[in-house]
RNA sequence: GGGCGGUUAGCUCAGUUGGUAGAGCACCGGCUUUACACGCCGGCUGUCAUAGGUUCGAGUCCUGUACCGCCCACCA
C-alpha cells in the first residue's frame, strides 16, 4: 500500500519559522491527540513492545539519562512509523536503599518493621532531632508520597526531551501492583524449589547492615599489610609460619591449608598447630585452591574472612568460629561457653577481652601489638595495596557474616543461562560476552534477601514455636489472591493479630526483597502479568530491553533468569546496549558534574532536537563525549530544514511529471538512503542513518535546490517548473519523514505546514514510492557531475574574490568526460542559471577543468 | 590472571566485500545571494598506535607488542 501525501491540503508557512516554542507546542498536542498511546488492540505481531528502564527516583536525571532514553525514543518512532503499535511504558524504580535513606532525612523518621501500622500517622513538619519510629507500612506511605514529586519532574523532563512514551502504561517498582507481581513471581518459584532460604556465610556490608548479592560487589584497591604469623605446634617442637591481611581474625581460624602437592607442608597434613594468644588447636589440611606461590604457600582459614575462606570451609567441613558481628564490630565473647578449647583458656580470654566490640580495622591494630609483645609475628608488618570486595554502595570492606537468607537458584541453571544469552540478539553483538563472562563467574546462587525496609516484603511468615524460636522448617505462605501482604503486620490466615511471635503462634518474615529481584520483573510488570492477561499476551516476549552496560550482570542478567524460570522464555528478543556519556576529559560523567548542567537547561539551550541530535552521534554501547558543539550542530540542522521546507513550500504549482535528469538523479540518490536507512534502523544503527540522511540533505540544500531553483521559478517554461516541484515535494516528503525519529519537533512543526495529522503517525518511506515516479532511465552519474561543476565554479569564485552570486560572462568547461557530452540542454540551462553564467563553453582536451570569466560590468 | 572494546586531521568520529584517506567542529579567507547571517561559498589539516606477515595492492585480513578504557576473577 503506497503511502500518498495530500496534496489538496492548504499549505501554511510561517513567515519567519523559528525553534521556540516547539517543545512546549507540540508536546501538549500529542498528550491531546494521544500520540502515543498503545492501541492494545494489535495481535502481538503488529506489536514493538520495549521494555523501558525505570530511572532511579531518589536522584534527579542526568546527561546520561537524557542520551541513552533518546536512543530508544528513535527506534521506538522508527518502529511506530513501520506500522507497528509500540508499547513504550515508562517505570520509576523508587524502590531501594537510596530512598530509604532520602526518606528518613526528609522527614527525620526511621523505619521499625515491628510497629503496627498507623492510619493517622502525619510526619512533622519539621524533620525533628530524634527520628521518629515508624511501621513498615507508614514507612512505604512516605517514600511513595516523596518519590511521587520526584516523578513529575522527570516525567516534565521525558516529555520535554520528546519521548514518545505511553503515559498512561506508568508503573513505579513499590507499587501494589509491583509489589504483588514480585510476591506471586517469588512464592511461585519457592513452590517450584528454585527458590530456598537457609542459614549460611553471606556477603555482608557493615554499614546498612544488609546481605548483599555477588553482582553487587565491587573490587576497590585498598592498603594493607602481609603479617607472617607463627603457629606452634602443640608440643613447641616446631613452628609454621603464615602470612595474612587480616591479623584480627586469628581467634576465627579453623584450620591451615596448604596444596596437596606441596612438599614442605606435605609431613604436616593431619596434624595440628596451636594459634599464637588464643592456643586454640587447629588442623592442617590440604586442599588444591591453595597456591604456593602466595605467601608462605601455607594460609590460615577463618570463619570468614574471604569468599575463599567459605570454598575452604565447606569443602573440608570445618567448624564455624564466627567473631565478626552484623554491625562490623568483634563480639564479646566467652571463652570456654562455646565450647572452644584454648590449651590456655585464661590468656585467650585477656587477648580477646582487648578485642572485644572493636572494629575489624581496630582490632587488627591492636592484635599486631599483642602479636609483637608476644613474639608470635615474624618480622615487620609488609604494606601492600590490594583489591578488597566492596559493596558497590558502602564505604567499608565487606565482610561475611553467617545469616538467614533468600537465594533463587542460578547455579544449577548456567549452561540454560548461556544458551539464553546466545539466543538474545545484542546490539552491539560484542556485548553478549559481557553476559556470558558473568555466567561462567557465577560462584553462588543469587542472595535476594535484605535486612532492610523500603522494599517487597517476603511473603512468609513461620511458626513460633513453644520455646520462642521459629520453625524455619515449615514457612507458613499466604494464598496468591492475598498478595501483597506485608507479614509484619498482616496476619496468616488461620491465626489471630494477637499470637505474632507468640509461642504457638506466628512470626513474619523481617526482610525485603533486594530491589533486582522487583526489577528483574518489569516485562512482567509493565505488561500487565497478572491482572491483565489480555495485555501481557500482545506484548510479551518483548522486543527489545534498552539499558546501560554496566548493568548487563544485575539488570539484564536476572530478568534473563526470572524470564526463564516463570516462562521457559527470553524476555525479549533484543538486547540494545547504550554507553556512558562521557567528559571532555574522557572520564565517566559523574552525577555531580552532569549535574552542573541540568538537563533541562540543555533543552532549554540547545533545544530538544538539538539535544537528541547530538545524543544520536552515540552508537549503540559505544561511550561518548558530552559536546554541546554537536547539540548546536543539531539545531542549525533543525533550523535548516525549517527553511529549506519553507522554500519548497513557498511554490508549488505547477506540479507535473518528474522528467528532468537532475531532479531524477537527486531522486535516485534519495531512493537509496531510503533502502539503506530502514535496512540499518532494522539492526539499530540509528547513528549511521542520521548521519547518511544528514549528508544526504546538506548536498540536497547546497546543490539540487541551488541548480533546480532557477527552474521552479519558471523561468525555462513550464514542464520544467512542474517537475522540479514535484521532485522538490516528493523530497521533502520523504526526508520530513526520515528526520522524524531523530527530530520530532521541528519535523512535527514542517509536517503541519502542509500535511494532515502527524509525521510521527504516517509511515516510514518507502523506496518503491520514489521508484514509482522516475523515469525509465534515471541515473545518480550525471546529478554528481553537475554538481562537481558547479562547485568547480564556486571555488573559482571563491579564488578570485567573487560573491558566488557574481555574474559571470562564459565558464569554460573542459570537454574530455563522455558524460558531459551527453548533457542536456535543460541541465546546462540549471547550470548555467546557478552559476550566473551567460555562456557555458566546451573546450575540447583544455588544461584546465573549469574556468571562469567574469562579465565586464563587474569590474567597471 | 581471564575476557571485551578502542588507538584514523588540533577536537569528536565515519570508513561496507582489501582498490587514490573522509565528514562535522575548530581555525583561516571570502560573500548581505529574492529559503536560511540561527546563513552561504571556499581553504588548511594525516608516518591511519607499533613491528612483522598475506597480497599486484592493507586504515581494512592474519600474528605479535604498546598504550587507553571497560567487564570479570578463589585478591591468604
Amino acid at each position: 500500500m503506497a503511502f500518498s501525501l495530500d496534496l489538496n491540503h492548504p499549505i501554511r508557512v510561517p513567515e519567519k519559522p523559528a525553534l521556540e516554542g516547539l517543545e512546549a507546542k507540540w508536546m501538549a498536542r500529542w498528550e491531546e491527540s494521544g500520540a502515543y498511546r498503545f492501541d492494545r488492540s494489535r495481535p502481538r505481531e503488529d506489536v514493538y513492545a520495549i521494555d523501558t528502564p525505570p530511572p532511579t527516583v531518589s536522584g534527579s536525571l542526568h546527561v546520561g539519562h537524557v542520551f541513552s532514553y533518546t536512543h530508544t525514543d528513535i527506534v521506538a518512532r522508527f518502529q511506530r512509523m513501520r506500522g507497528k503499535a509500540v508499547f513504550y511504558p515508562m517505570g520509576w524504580d523508587d524502590n531501594g536503599l537510596p530512598t530509604e535513606r532520602r526518606v528518613q532525612n526528609y522527614f527525620g523518621v526511621r523505619c521499625d518493621p515491628s510497629l503496627p501500622y498507623d492510619p493517622n500517622f502525619q510526619p512533622p513538619d519539621k524533620p525533628g532531632k530524634q527520628p521518629i519510629s515508624v511501621s513498615r507500612p507508614n514507612f512505604i506511605e512516605l517514600c511513595t508520597r516523596l518519590t511521587a514529586e520526584d516523578e513529575k519532574a522527570f516525567e516534565a523532563l521525558w516529555r520535554h526531551l520528546g519521548l514518545s512514551v505511553d503515559w498512561g502504561m506508568t508503573y513505579a517498582t513499590i507499587h501494589r501492583r509491583s509489589q504483588r507481581v514480585s510476591q506471586v513471581a517469588f512464592l511461585r518459584l519457592l513452590l517450584k524449589g528454585h527458590a530456598y532460604h537457609v542459614e549460611a556465610p553471606t556477603l555482608w556490608d557493615v554499614d546498612f547492615r544488609t546481605a548483599v548479592a555477588q553482582a553487587e560487589l565491587e573490587d576497590r584497591e585498598q592498603p594493607g599489610a602481609y603479617h607472617r604469623i607463627r603457629f606452634a605446634r602443640p608440643d613447641r617442637a616446631g613452628f609454621v609460619d603464615i602470612e595474612t591481611t587480616r591479623p584480627e581474625l586469628i581467634p576465627a581460624c579453623v584450620a591451615l591449608v596448604a596444596h596437596p602437592d606441596d612438599e614442605r607442608y606435605k609431613p604436616l597434613f593431619g596434624t595440628d598447630v596451636v594459634t599464637p594468644l588464643f592456643g586454640v588447636r587447629v588442623p592442617i589440611k590440604p586442599h588444591e585452591l591453595a597456591d604456593p606461590e602466595k605467601g608462605s604457600g601455607i594460609a590460615m582459614i577463618c570463619t570468614f574472612g574471604d569468599v575463599t575462606d567459605v570454598i575452604w570451609w565447606r569443602a573440608l567441613s570445618l567448624p564455624v568460629r564466627a567473631i565478626i558481628q552484623p554491625n562490623g564490630a568483634l563480639r564479646p565473647l566467652a571463652w570456654g561457653s562455646e565450647g572452644w578449647e584454648s590449651v590456655d583458656a585464661g590468656r585467650a580470654q585477656q587477648a580477646y577481652d582487648q578485642l572485644a566490640n572493636l572494629s575489624a580495622a581496630k582490632a587488627r591494630a591492636k592484635i599486631v601489638e599483642l602479636l609483637k609483645e608476644s613474639g608470635d609475628l615474624v618480622g615487620e608488618p609488609r604494606p601492600i595495596t590490594h583489591a578488597v570486595k566492596f559493596f558497590e554502595k558502602g564505604d567499608r570492606p565487606l565482610e561475611i557474616v553467617s545469616s538467614r537468607q533468600w537465594f533463587i537458584k542460578t547455579m544449577v541453571f548456567r549452561d540454560a543461562l548461556l544458551e539464553r544469552a546466545r539466543e538474545l540478539k545484542w546490539h552491539p553483538s560484542y556485548m553478549q560476552a559481557r553476559l556470558e563472562n558473568w555466567i561462567d563467574g557465577l560462584n553462588g546462587d543469587w542472595c535476594i534477601s535484605r535486612q532492610r525496609f523500603f522494599g517487597v516484603p517476603f511473603p512468609v511468615w513461620y511458626p513460633v514455636l513453644e520455646d520462642g524460636t521459629r520453625d524455619y522448617a515449615r514457612p507458613i505462605l499466604p494464598p496468591e489472591d492475598r498478595l501483597p501482604i506485608d507479614p509484619s503486620t498482616d496476619v496468616p490466615d488461620g491465626y489471630r493479630a494477637d499470637q505474632r511471635d507468640r509461642p504457638g503462634g506466628f512470626g513474619g518474615d523481617p526482610d525485603v526483597m533486594d530491589t533486582w529481584a522487583t526489577s528483574s520483573l518489569t516485562p512482567q510488570i509493565a505488561g500487565g502479568w497478572l491482572e491483565d492477561p489480555d495485555l501481557f499476551a500482545r506484548v510479551f516476549p518483548m522486543d527489545v530491553r534498552p539499558q546501560a552496560h554496566d548493568i548487563i550482570r544485575t539488570w539484564l542478567f536476572s530478568t534473563v533468569l526470572r524470564s526463564h524460570l516463570e516462562f521457559g522464555t527470553l524476555p525479549w528478543a533484543h538486547a540494545a546496549i547504550s554507553g556512558w556519556v562521557l567528559d571532555p576529559d574522557r572520564k565517566k560523567m559523574s552525577k555531580s558534574k552532569g549535574n552542573v548542567v541540568t538537563p533541562m537547561a540543555l533543552l532549554d539551550e540547545h533545544g530538544s532536537d538539538g539535544v537528541r541530535y547530538w545524543a544520536a552521534s552515540g552508537r549503540p554501547g559505544a561511550d561518548t563525549a558530552f559536546d554541546p558543539g554537536q547539540m548546536k550542530v543539531g539545531r542549525r540542522l533543525s533550523m535548516k530544514f525549517l527553511n529549506a521546507a519553507k522554500f519548497i513550500l513557498s511554490k508549488c504549482e505547477p506540479r507535473g511529471a518528474i522528467r528532468y535528469a537532475l531532479d531524477a538523479g537527486m531522486l535516485h540518490n534519495l531512493k537509496a538512503v531510503v533502502r539503506e536507512s530502514t535496512v540499518h534502523l532494522e539492526e539499530y544503527d540509528y547513528t549511521w542513518v542520521l548521519q547518511r540522511v544528514e549528508m544526504f540533505f546538506w548536498d540536497f540544500c547546497d546543490n539540487y535546490l541551488e541548480l533546480a531553483k532557477a527552474r521552479r521559478y519558471g523561468d525555462f517554461g513550464a514542464a520544467g517548473a512542474a517537475s522540479a516541484n514535484s521532485a522538490m515535494i516528493l523530497a521533502l516528503s520523504n526526508l520530513n519523514r526520515l528526520f522524524a525519529p531523530f527530530l520530532p519537533f521541528v519535523t512535527e512543526e514542517v509536517w503541519s505546514w502542509w500535511q494532515p495529522a502527524s509525521v510521527h503517525s504516517a509511515p516510514w518511506p518507502n523506496s518503491a514510492d520514489i521508484e514509482e515516479v522516475l523515469p525509465i532511465q534515471s541515473s545518480y552519474d550525471q546529478y554528481v557531475r553537475v554538481s562537481e561543476v558547479l562547485g568547480e565554479i564556486r571555488k573559482r569564485k571563491a579564488e578570485a574574490r567573487l560573491s558566488p552570486a557574481a555574474p559571470l560572462a562564459r565558464v569554460h568547461l573542459r570537454n574530455s568526460e563522455e558524460l558531459d557530452r551527453k548533457w542536456s540542454p535543460e541541465i546546462i540551462a540549471d547550470l548555467k542559471a546557478a552559476a550566473r553564467t551567460e555562456q557555458l563553453v566546451f573546450v575540447p582536451d583544455a588544461s584546465f577543468d573549469v574556468a571562469i570569466e567574469p562579465t565586464q560590468e563587474r569590474s567597471a
